[in-house]
DNA sequence: CCGGAAAACTCCTATATAGGACTTGACTAA
DNA sequence: TTAGTCAAGTCCTATATAGGAGTTTTCCGG
């Protein structure tokens, strides 16, 4: 079926570009992120094996192998023995992501959370996410959600996206949104997987809309915790700020297993 | 009560048992990892060569290479082209803790964090602790510390050691502690660098005895971050529990860039 | 049609080799 | 003495090859 992308030779080198890679692999795997970027391979295909891609490309196996390497350290693509190697699907990068899970205190048993969604606008407003998002109108798309752990436990969110690359997202229905996890739906529909994500934490005094939103009294305290990911080659794809209020339910840092809030925690898997 | 002070998976013959690693760059690096851990290599020490190695393990060059990859990866050494191999000192292993810096809000310059130690003592009190640490005796030392960052902000700071292995940290006296990070006191001085560390957080009232040391008005709410560390062969070494009053102050989760409380920031390396 | 063996395909480990690039230290010439 | 060159040591990239192990497909005998 598909092949690989041919490795063309240097000079077709945009302004914007970085300079081409000096290293044989380095080119290789950018080459293929390309092509995984691009779209043209998605989610769930199997890109061709070790062999073709040599040929392909007029490398030696050894060349391919490190330039695939690089791919699943990033969390780009997947390799299973005897099978093939696999561009990864939405739950794949997450593994990379320094995220959190919610357990109860002393527990490890992880609790599910569902998103309720409030609104979906449009927003030219400025904050610390138009630095970090970068769009060249500054328009945003910004989502609020409430979430409930165990219907007992509330947490607010917003999530502020480029108008520019998720427009769609803008048009869609609340009732459409209700439930599902962004990021998710901007792996898989918008070819955007969350590659990286910076977080910062602090605790600080709620403010009052989000206060009243989660039915705390006023001038309650909580942590504010922002996340900004990025997906392919660094782009940014989404700024979140989420305010936890106090509880008992521990928010655990989970290196190497990707569990965050916007995915119900037990339908996760461990590795 | 507590059990032996014999890492199961280690002795017996269970199906857990990660007796001999099947393949042979997984044996060298498990060899060359003895060699550091038991102290024959120490920080800063250049090991052998590639070839000497691939000769004296008689191994081809690739399994050498790729056993000193993945001593590399888990920050047990460095390696420097045309220099050589070197056991990572101190600072290196940082590098894979997903730890903080605190940063002013908004800006990215960091504060420097300096510890004042109030006391150190001897304890047999069970707590969160004594699962983690597994000293066999149950007898553990307790460190307790301020920190002050410019000055301005103070955060508490509880940290738990098997007396069995640190035995000699109980015996120093606090001034001989106070503004030295623990940290690294364990790598250099003990041979037990950090090199993993499995964290969690919550939003909670802080303890009376913690306002009162830092001088918050009782009933304050506050973040309770723990931090249970391990070090080569996932063995714990240290159990902390650090509470952080309100503030505007951000702590910001530094992937790949090691900063944690315990370090004056500002001497961090950037990379 | 079915079951099972064989083949084809794929990724994995390991070896051997050649040349390039960076660092250090010793040696030589001014 | 000093500056420059050279050689040795070390890690890095890249190639080629052999055999092993897991998975999927094909095909044949019943």
């Amino acid at each position: 079926m598909t092949t690989a992308p041919q490795l063309d030779d240097e000079g077709s080198e945009g302004p914007s570009a970085a300079a081409q890679p000096r290293m044989k692999h380095q080119r290789i795997s950018e080459q293929l992120l390309s092509a995984i970027e691009t779209g043209r391979w998605r989610p769930g295909d199997r890109i061709p094996s070790e062999d073709r891609l040599a040929a392909e490309m007029s490398a030696s196996l050894g060349t391919v192998r490190r330039a695939l390497r690089s791919l699943v350290e990033i969390g780009v693509v997947e390799r299973h023995h005897g099978r093939g190697t696999f561009v990864s699907g939405a739950r794949a990068p997450e593994r990379h992501l320094r995220h959190f899970r919610f357990t109860a205190e002393g527990d490890t048993h992880l609790l599910p959370v569902f998103f309720n969604v409030l609104d979906v606008e449009l927003t030219e407003e400025s904050g610390p996410w138009a630095g970090f998002l970068q769009d060249p109108m500054d328009r945003f798309i910004r989502i609020r959600r409430i979430a409930s752990i165990n219907g007992e436990f509330d947490l607010f969110s917003e999530i502020y996206l480029p108008e520019r690359r998720f427009g769609d997202i803008a048009r869609m229905s609340v009732a459409a949104l209700n439930g599902v996890s962004i990021r998710d739906m901007l792996a898989e529909r918008f070819n955007a997987p969350t590659l990286e994500a910076r977080q910062t934490m602090l605790c600080q005094t709620l403010p009052p809309r989000v206060s009243r939103l989660i039915g705390a009294p006023a001038g309650q305290f909580g942590i504010v915790w922002t996340v900004a990911a990025t997906s392919y080659r660094a782009a940014p794809i989404t700024w979140q700020r989420i305010f936890v209020p106090p509880s008992d339910r521990v928010i655990e840092i989970a290196p190497g297993s990707g569990f965050e809030p916007g995915f119900p925690a037990n339908r996760g898997r461990e590795e």
